[in-house]
DNA sequence: ATTCTGTCTTATGTATACAAAGAGGCTTGT
DNA sequence: ACAAGCCTCTTTGTATACATAAGACAGAAT
């Protein structure tokens, strides 16, 4: 693995698991002395990181980590429900329904996985993201599939806020189980508005758990 | 300016303008001697390049620039519907009505400048370009519009191929009035349902250019 | 003749040295 | 005492030297 895969790797995961807060500034030698890889690769995992919007080099101050507030979150997911949900529908339209039949069937067991410790709950996410993967193989679009991987970036931070309970993860397997069965009957704008409705309830639950109560 | 940069925008701008054409390998000391900087700055411009999507990283040929054929364009134009249809409604809710009025009235007389001489046309595509941004201002979503920005760029590539006639232009300049005027007049559905008729027309122009005729 | 291997060449990846620019503190003058 | 200017230190930007890996070509062996 290249020193520079391995810097962005690093850096990338401190700032999306809250290691690095918003506002951290990342001195070049200071983080390559850190990750012990020299300067040149490290300048090159921040343009990567940089590209990507989770850094943001803010005048003379270099590098810092980019902020994400409640209105950010906002924007996020109204991009995210354009992206999404056209992606959902041109997956009912183009993609292979047994592929998502199979997916929905799995979604329905994943309240075991939930429930269970934290092994399974691992699979549980694996299986959401293998929905996301089989939606960018079937809606056969480079640059649609391409928009929604550079959002998941900042999606993934989100959630590391929003606590995801075992209560919210159930409705959310089924909320997916909802999506893949829309796209499985090759119903686009079902499948749409399924996303639509799974989008808005995960905005509500990370929202409420950053409203003072 | 940085060495960087001025390496990013010139390679940018050859990119563009087809000078470097699709396939090309872009091999660090002969591109950093042809602009006149050295291997750093000039691996951060590639890095910039491919970040975007104009250059991809092809396993052990280095660096070559992307291609862009019709199919591309198809699914180029679909990002890009899902995008423009979806930010000119949030601009027709949240715009501010006075402007773009303002770019209706002005875009209602372009067809002067399309039919005069080259610089008057340069005119026209700074008219289309301050619709493009009025947008961007109004929409108020970064994210949005970070995504929009980074379309644009493989969108002014393949403009180049599209040889825009006079009568073409013309034709643009009353379908972009339209948006303009439905965002004016703050009816989010009609906006969507201009920017789409204004881009599959676009994207018709597109191919009727390069089918052979 | 074909294939395998070794070496040589040429590319990219990395480290480090040097340059330039900016911020902060200290000193000096009024 | 306060302000202004200069100096220094720290940080990023650039160049270059070195390492390493991959690919091609040639030669030899089967």
């Amino acid at each position: 693995m290249r020193a520079s895969d391995k810097a962005y790797a690093a850096l990338r995961d401190d700032i999306i698991e809250w290691r690095l807060l918003p506002g951290t500034v990342l001195a070049e030698v200071e983080q390559s002395e850190r990750l012990g890889v020299s300067r040149t690769p490290l300048r090159e995992a921040l343009s990567r990181l940089t590209a990507e919007g989770l850094t943001t080099t803010s005048g003379s101050r270099g590098v810092v980590v980019t902020d994400i507030s409640l209105e950010d979150i906002d924007e996020l997911f109204e991009l995210r429900e354009t992206l999404e949900g056209k992606a959902a529908a041109l997956a009912a339209e183009r993609g292979d329904a047994a592929t998502f039949e199979q997916l929905r069937l799995e979604l329905l067991k994943a309240p075991e996985l939930i429930s269970g410790s934290d092994p399974a709950r691992h699979a549980y996410y694996d299986l959401v993201g293998r929905l996301d993967e089989a939606i960018d193989a079937a809606i056969s679009n480079a640059y649609l599939a391409q928009a929604m991987r550079s959002l998941r970036v900042h999606l993934v931070r989100v959630r590391r806020l929003a606590a995801d309970d075992a209560q919210r993860l159930t409705a959310a397997a089924a909320e997916h189980a909802a999506i893949a069965e829309a796209i499985a009957a090759r119903n686009p704008r079902l499948a749409q508005a399924a996303t639509t409705l799974h989008l808005h309830r995960s905005l509500s639950h990370v929202k409420v758990a950053h409203t003072p109560h």
